[in-house]
DNA sequence: GCGGCCA
């Protein structure tokens, strides 16, 4: 119980906020004995919430915003993220106020935690900056810790996450090991670049740039947006 | 000037 839960002692490498309507959300990479996670937090006028994800859940957070984004709402599906010894609930809802992804983390002997990004008025350009957010923090830890063969390494630990079973695209846990999320980018995201792995080269560039111009049809290029 | 979440 000392170690671990509070996260008073846990290092800070990065911090980001995203102002989206109503509401502000906290990136915080931090790092303790255990490892490294990412917190995010999202404030309300009163209240706040919190979810922390393992590091190597970034690139999954990643995926799936990108299909929440990419996907028709007629056509998008609930998902769960299994890590380590948590589960990560993706579900759509919508109220007056609009539409909204709400991800709710549960974990063994703790309270299930939820946080709730509204899709925006646009589309889902609330979703897009989101993710470009989480992209940008995958980016720079990628940088920080250089590590020397990340996208070599058994990755089966990443893999066994996603057990979802809904929507097309995403694998079943077990399939193949470092060629399955490159597969699985290649099929599901057109506007990725053949090199795949998310959080190097120029892939945030290119998606940050889609940020201001925001198209509801998202692939078309045109640029005619007023 | 928001407001979701149902524990």
């Amino acid at each position: 119980m000392m170690e671990g839960a509070s996260g008073g002692n846990d290092v800070e490498l990065v911090c980001k906020t995203l102002q989206f309507e109503h509401k502000l959300f906290y990136f915080d990479l931090k790092e303790n004995p255990r490892g490294r996670y990412l917190k995010i937090s999202e404030k309300t006028s009163a209240a706040r919430s919190t979810i922390i994800v393992p590091l190597n859940g970034i690139v999954w957070f990643v995926d799936i915003f990108t299909y929440y984004v990419n996907t028709d709402e007629r056509n998008a599906f609930s998902k769960e993220l299994n890590l380590d010894t948590k589960v990560f609930y993706f579900d759509i809802g919508e109220n007056k106020r609009g539409r909204f992804l709400k991800i709710s983390e549960a974990s063994v002997g703790r309270n299930r935690s939820t946080i709730i990004v509204p899709a925006g008025s646009l589309g889902e350009e609330g979703w897009a900056a989101f993710r470009n957010i989480l992209l940008e923090i995958n980016d720079e830890a990628s940088r920080l810790f250089i590590v020397p063969n990340q996208q070599h390494m058994e990755t089966s630990e990443h893999l066994q996450g996603l057990s979802d079973n809904v929507g097309a695209g995403f694998i079943s846990g077990h399939s193949a090991q470092s060629v399955a999320w490159s597969d699985m980018n290649l099929d599901r995201l057109v506007e990725l670049p053949p090199q795949g792995e998310i959080g190097s080269l120029g892939l945030s560039k290119v998606i940050r740039a889609d940020q201001k111009r925001f198209s509801l049809t998202w692939e078309a290029t045109t640029g005619v947006i007023s």
